[in-house]
DNA sequence: GATTGTCTATCTATCGATAGACAGGAGAGA
DNA sequence: TCTCTCCTGTCTATCGATAGATAGACAATC
């Protein structure tokens, strides 16, 4: 992978996030990187295959965050998630790439939502196994849905607090 | 409104529910309804004036259904909602407009995000005061978070199961 | 006669993608 | 060491398609 590749991915992801999978274009792309967009494709052949690439990325790289921070407790878990979520929002403002691509959902070629459903599958198993107990699974879901929600109502508002009062409910025990 | 006024806006709500605000288009809309795309600006000035029009109706519209709805408890606020959104869903598979228009705030005009967020906020307003208590308010961003990252969830999965998965546990009360 | 609704025709801008040329470096063989 | 060849990465130029938007003509209706 050669570094213009690399830099290509970056603004991609950042693209996507930012303005979705039809809002984002290899001339932009292009433009940022200050080469030409018939360059681009002789990195990425065409649009899907990059943000196939990239979706791929983006969930290896959460995952091997998320990964790196074992949790003691189900409400930990939780934390895990909230904060890594919540951190990547609050940096730049954009909420996750696959958030936005499973919007997308109608639109894209079917290399890319393979990517984005690998991406949701990795991240409920493991919250799933981290959770535990007889209803670990739907409590992954729903921990999954709150946050990804949680961004889409904080980029709506302009105003991450949208997230922390959605997300803040998840620390509260769900039984007794 | 004349009749073409309202079919036009009925295709431009399944459009943009289907493939988002940027993957929707005059010219597409023109043809579902038979008529050119200079046509389509007869009704509606600009695109963005449009999604904006059509974003009003549709959270009049759901509030409306949602209104004729009274609840007896908390946890029958939320299954108004669960319920709504779910029909929603299950009739054509497709998502909260206001949901696909969130994830991309950023290319919307200043026009349609006004209509977004006063949706949500209706939303918002309206399931804390059927919720009541201290943590309302925060209990309905969660509520909504939770049914609209749900929705998203089943657009990656391509199965409603997602959904399901992800607002049943919100029928679990959160205090004992 | 004015309004409403549609049309044709056209504009400028952008899109993803391709073909083909060119430069520069790497490596192989003499 | 010199030369030839191949590969990588970029370029220019262009294609066909699509986008939102506008001007102006026309018919029907009020």
């Amino acid at each position: 992978m050669s570094g213009t590749a690399t830099r290509l991915m970056d603004f991609a992801e950042a693209h996507i996030r930012e303005r979705g999978y039809t809002g984002f274009s290899f001339r932009s792309l292009a433009a940022e990187a200050g080469i030409k967009s018939a360059s681009v494709h002789h990195h990425f052949p065409t649009k899907a295959k990059m943000a196939a690439v990239v979706a791929r990325r983006y969930g290896e790289r959460f995952l091997a965050a998320v990964v790196a921070k074992p949790n003691e407790s189900a409400e930990d878990a939780i934390s895990v998630y909230r904060s890594a979520f919540r951190a990547a929002f609050e940096r730049d403002g954009r909420m996750c790439l696959c958030g936005v691509l499973g919007a997308e959902a109608s639109v894209l070629a079917p290399e890319v939502t393979v990517e984005v459903q690998s991406f949701f599958r990795s991240c409920v198993e493991d919250l799933a196994r981290r959770i535990g107990g007889p209803a670990a699974t739907s409590e992954a879901f729903h921990v999954m849905a709150t946050l990804e929600g949680g961004m889409m109502l904080a980029r709506a508002y302009g105003d991450i607090d949208a997230f922390d009062q959605a997300a803040s409910i998840l620390t509260r025990p769900a039984t007794c």
